[in-house]
DNA sequence: AATGAATGAGTCTTCATTCAT
DNA sequence: GATGAATGAAGACTCATTCAT
């Protein structure tokens, strides 16, 4: 008698799940020129059944994007839920972005790599480029709401943005190729913080009654 | 007849200029999946001529690394004998890090892609790791020297030299990912040494007492 | 329990039968390119349950072919035993393979297909050209009676045979590529048997004697 | 020095003709499923050569389908031009799609097979259609004509134009199928044209006064 | 008896590389 | 020195077939 249908619901989660998993270990390891053989080696499975599961080779990417948009987007709804005042609501955001890259590098390697590789399809290129826009523009309000507040460094917000952004976009090439300095060496938060930081002038932290 | 044979090396010479040259070009577009083609197209020459000057696609590559690290070398070389303060110095060195990476990003992308390319010939990969090294050591005792004379944030040197060196990647890839972006908010150096900066306000988290 | 063991049977006979009849409607669709997937997808069955009653697709394959050539064979025996005069026996045998083309046109695509595919197993293919070659003998046996006979127009009679047989296939070819005009526009079999037919003028080339 | 650009085009020709020579045969004997492997060994080329000259294997097959529409088109384009009684003209035509059948067969099977296999891309599909069709027009206006002029058999003419495409069609089976009896036995084009032939009546060939 | 998960051989296609001219 | 025709290995994908349950 057949598989109980339940049985069958089992291993089928389960092993899409071993391929992704593979998926995300190979492109970590080997970056972009991951080949279908290679996932399907590292999930110790068949070259064929990986296809039983992703129709394509794209429809695998797709999915291992998809699982990095949501848990991504999660996360900014998250915060946009927080009121605070700008400084604390920056060091926030920002520590959670940076706690991010440290704790799955993969996921950001991949979501890089989409954003830069001309062979993406246009989709998902531009599902990536939102989803990277919005985090830009919300490190931009908060920076510009900062400066107004006295509690952030002057100067071109944009140029801000691109220096906090362009640290966190580091940190993941960092992971590709040292991963031990990635570990031993990961850098505070509060040095990148730094350079948002007031500097010439003096108090910050729970003291910004100053401008008004 | 040396007339023939000076001439035919000045074409020779020529040749395989223009060949590296529309390397760079095709690479800084393309990224990765580069083509023989591509280049010989590039450089409008038929893709026979290339292999003349170039036993192989990975020859061609390690050429254009050498030249990389060629120049890359001479700059090291000529900031060594510099002798300035420490933060002088470091706010020098830093500058021209960054200066280098805003005027040929393709450069260091073809560096960043040897490193992190695990299908990198070992030797190339070698020579790119101990260059790599070099200017983080160099970073490194600079940072040293300077947080000995107070005049660089206190901290591990070690996650200084990261944050630095993670900033510096970030700027290529965001010359990857956004040309334009890169070219109009190229953050100033000031912004990223903040970093290092061992803010007027010592007082940081909690500890709100002003300094002088 | 011979109660179950009946039961089994008849299911058993079943699903055979069911898995038949759906090889029969996906081939009538997709010609060639027929997937074993497709005909349990038909049948509505998995595709590993197809395995259960056929070894392999060409088991499958053959039982088609053994449906095709058993009935066909029937219809020949029945026809042998008739006697009458030849044009009758012609006109009837002739409207009988029309007819059977008209209502089972896949039967038919199948058989010559059998017949033109070089990937055919030989046992196969010597049993379709065997039964090929005997509805064409019986044709040319009537067609040379009727000759004789003066019924039949004359003329090399394996000509003849050739330009029915062949007008039998363009009706099959006819059936995949134009289903509708093969509905509509279905020749009567009046028609195809004029090629036979010595016209009342008898002159043609010629010979412009009447007969009469 | 390089080859001279005449010698480099004579080569690219002669090897563009010897692929399509060779696809063109393997065509007609393994029908459907035709590997580009087979068709460059069949031209005695590498298996690369083929894609050298053909971009992909539908652009192989596009290729040799506008052979046939070029040639095709020609023939009809001359027979439009003709003005003669409409029995002549379609003893003419006939003749001519016979004959034309009997000397390149594996064209029309090619063109058969573009209008039957659903996986034709769907340009190449409506261009061969539109052929199809073209050539079916002429054949009813010439037979609706004929019957105006009583010197074609009365009845239903779509019929009478299926009845002979199907005759058409069946040669080019026949070819596949049985080439010896098709070289032997091929029928006289007067035989299918007896299908058109108002038989009750007398006398037809240069006696065309009668009716009127 | 029935299911569908799993396997791998075979086909299309790309691209680095060789070689005759 | 220069060209581009020619080769073949490698990767994506399909599908017949096997097998545990």
């Amino acid at each position: 008698m057949p598989r109980t249908e339940e049985a069958n619901q089992r291993i089928r989660e389960a092993q899409r799940e071993r391929i992704l998993e593979a998926a995300w270990k190979v492109f970590a390891q080997k970056g972009r020129a991951v080949t279908m053989a290679d996932v399907a080696m590292a999930a110790n499975v068949s070259y064929g059944l990986a296809y039983h599961y992703f129709t394509s080779k794209e429809a695998l990417f797709r999915a291992l994007i998809e699982q990095i948009l949501q848990s991504s987007d999660a996360a900014f709804r998250r915060f946009e839920e927080v009121q605070e005042a700008p400084w604390e609501r920056l060091e926030s955001l920002l520590s959670r972005l940076i706690e991010a890259r440290r704790e799955r590098p993969e996921l950001f390697q991949l979501f890089y790599q989409v954003l830069s590789d001309e062979a993406t399809p246009p989709d998902l290129h531009e599902l990536a480029v939102r989803h990277d826009q919005a985090s830009q523009d919300l490190l931009r309000r908060l920076i510009v709401e900062g400066q107004a507040a006295g509690e952030i460094a002057a100067g071109d917000p944009d140029q801000l943005v691109t220096a906090i952004q362009t640290s966190l976009d580091g940190l993941i090439r960092l992971a590709a190729i040292k991963p031990e300095r990635f570990q031993r060496y990961f850098p505070d938060a509060k040095i990148i913080l730094r350079m948002l930081k007031p500097c010439q002038d003096q108090y910050q932290n729970g003291n910004n009654k100053r401008k008004e």
